[in-house]
DNA sequence: AGCCGGCTCCCCCGACCGGGTGAGCCGGTT
DNA sequence: AACCGGCTCACCCGGTCGGGGGAGCCGGCT
């Protein structure tokens, strides 16, 4: 359970590299099995050592640390990169995490919140900072205000809604929900008016802006 | 800078909080300050005792956990929740995120994990689930295919389908770029010709799920 | 000079959309 | 019994949309 968590160091500063070295190889279960100056040089020692944890710097020579992240993580998929950078705010971030990063940390860490933090990425779990939450979240909700107007809605209208915002006409929706074309444009009418939308194109967008249509919906 | 970390827990099984109470209170450098059975008691123990962390289990009587945590984080921003989960793919994860939570624990974790999730969270970080941080980047992704297609557009086509796709009439984009309607119409059909989209609606459907419109640029 | 792609505009026409209005049916409430 | 809201369908009409064609202008490339 308790396994010694193996590290691989990747930056292009000698000094950090010591100085992370220091912080995690006194540490009782943790080694530091390997360094990298750079990029590439992490890729391939990534692949040799199958570290658990990877701490990768972002800025550096040849290979900047998210396209090493990726190509590591193609490689050796169990392993979790621990992205070390200077800003909280940085544009990376997003970038980061696509490329399948399991946290951050920042530079200016003291040394117990390194240590803990790769030992959290190891067991499995992410560390994120807070701001970068609360965006990616505010990115998964619904604005308030339209749930209040959704809330009007019969069913029969959030139906047509749905379909609606699917982008199909008025004589589709009635073919798959089984009912007249009149009776159709009478919902969407309802819809309309109930929205305070101009033309269904409005219906939509308010639509998929409440999150009432998300392509990714099992969250 | 390496404060004492002062913790409450709200569970009400009084066999967990013994349970954790143990695992933290013989740690150095945390202190478990209050406990509370419920989630009202909770919101009143954390007023109280203004913790720097809350560790809140989620399924309680009276008053949830979800809901709990939203008092808790109106009333002391300061603190730190951590909810206690038994699964990870819980459907309330993303409604925990909403309500302010900086993170995750799994009920099973052992006592090394817990600690260490409490001093993550108590520096300022978030513990997540990966899976759960999966889904949110999902969110927040733009579908790579997309991307090809778009680049077939020409900047005007771009600049139509940008209004197109909020909502604009083929006139008020005419309006708002200085074109005839014609022309504007000429556009449109391009953008239609050149994403395989029927109509506007299925093109304004692309622009949106290929994140060309963002409501919420700013990642 | 010739060609091509992008941008601009024009006309025609069939189809769809949205608004207005009216009406019948059903189930629940007063 | 009377009423109301939701669901269903109908007709009319004006407007917009999308596809078809054609045309002129400009800048860059061959």
């Amino acid at each position: 359970m308790t396994d010694t968590v193996r590290v691989l160091l990747v930056d292009d500063e000698p000094l950090v590299r010591s100085g992370l070295r220091a912080i995690l190889g006194a540490e009782l279960g943790i080694e530091v099995v390997a360094e990298a100056d750079d990029g590439v040089a992490g890729v391939a020692a990534a692949t040799q050592h199958r570290p658990d944890v990877v701490l990768m710097d972002v800025r550096m020579p040849q290979l900047d640390g998210i396209t090493a992240t990726q190509r590591i993580l193609e490689r050796v998929p169990n392993t979790r990169v621990l992205v070390v950078t200077t800003f909280s705010a940085d544009d990376y971030v997003l970038d980061a995490l696509r490329a399948g990063a399991a946290g951050f940390l920042l530079k200016r860490a003291d040394p117990a919140q390194i240590r803990e933090a790769v030992r959290v990425v190891a067991r499995g779990d992410a560390v994120l900072f807070p701001t970068a939450v609360r965006r990616l979240v505010a990115h998964a909700t619904p604005q308030p205000r339209h749930e209040a107007l959704l809330a009007t809605l019969t069913d029969r209208e959030r139906d047509v809604l749905r379909l609606l915002a699917a982008g199909r006409t008025n004589a589709e929706i009635a073919a798959e929900l089984w009912l007249g074309v009149e009776t159709v444009k009478t919902h969407v009418g309802n819809v309309l008016a109930k929205l305070g939308a101009r033309d269904r194109m409005q219906a939509a967008i308010f639509a998929y802006e409440s999150g009432f249509s998300d392509a990714v919906s099992g969250l």
